[in-house]
DNA sequence: TTAGATGCAAACGGTTTGCAAACCA
DNA sequence: TGGTTTGCAAACCGTTTGCATCTAA
């Protein structure tokens, strides 16, 4: 159910893009492939001193638009970025303690949702489902 | 299932959280009670010469935490807020083209998610669902 | 009388943009 | 070479804050 989603590849989806293959785009892209969990741009930022901020979050927009990262809302209302499936509807879990998102798709959401659109005047186009949870790895330390 | 909220005192809201009657927080809340619609506090404020923003954010944010607006994600991301009924769950439908927002509650989802968090690993804190709609009374003009 | 509320303006965090220089194809 | 991409800095948007003034109680 919580899915191991295989990462996406980021290269690929530049190339299709029709981008140019560039270091900065690399090095964004090398950092992104190991992130597990969510992250803010600031901060992806900040471990890429060589890379200019807008370069960032100009590299990072091509991969939302492709649906690589997708920008999910914290119970506090920020937002955080995370690296995710393409091409498959899915929903997110987001730690509240340590920002840890995971990805899960249940299709009784989307037979749910189906269901409940019929008494929703006007038609129902997309949805989102954030689910804010202690994942009990973090703050005992052991890790994820 | 789409409830007809019933709409908040807000004026009793104040009073309840020891706050002074002032002419600014009256003003606040005779504009937002014939809100129907999700809106920026930008707009609010606009619609408030006489109001210093930072008053009308202070007192949108008591109401906030009170429970009778809520903040809401739109489909890009950005954020709406709405008054909605205090003191029960619920969730939203926010039509693409106007904004308009409505609330609605389905037991079928809080049992749900209720099943979900058995398979989700960590304790399930909280969730929020938004479903984004077209709401066909906007277009075609037919008012609300 | 005085704690609470206000308005202003400045600061803020996160993000986008204009532009000239650097770079890939 | 020419169009893309970059980095910088400035601008931007939505929101919060410090502070001196004002006002309800």
């Amino acid at each position: 159910m919580v899915s191991d989603a295989p990462p996406p590849d980021l290269l690929a989806i530049l190339e299709r893009a029709g981008c140019r293959d560039t270091a900065p785009r690399r090095a964004i892209v090398s950092l992104l492939e190991q992130k597990q969990e969510g992250f803010t741009l600031e901060a992806l930022s900040d471990e890429l001193p060589s890379v200019g901020r807008a370069t960032v979050y100009r590299t990072v927009k091509l991969f939302q638009e492709a649906g690589a990262v997708c920008k999910l809302a914290t119970i506090n209302g920020s937002h955080i970025y995370s690296l995710c499936g393409v091409g498959h509807h899915h929903h997110h879990t987001v730690c509240v303690e340590c920002g840890a998102v995971e990805e899960f798709r249940v299709d009784a959401v989307e037979r749910l949702i189906g269901e409940i659109s019929a008494d929703i005047p006007g038609e129902v186009i997309s949805h989102r489902l954030e689910l804010y949870v202690n994942c009990h790895s973090c703050p005992a330390s052991k890790g994820k």
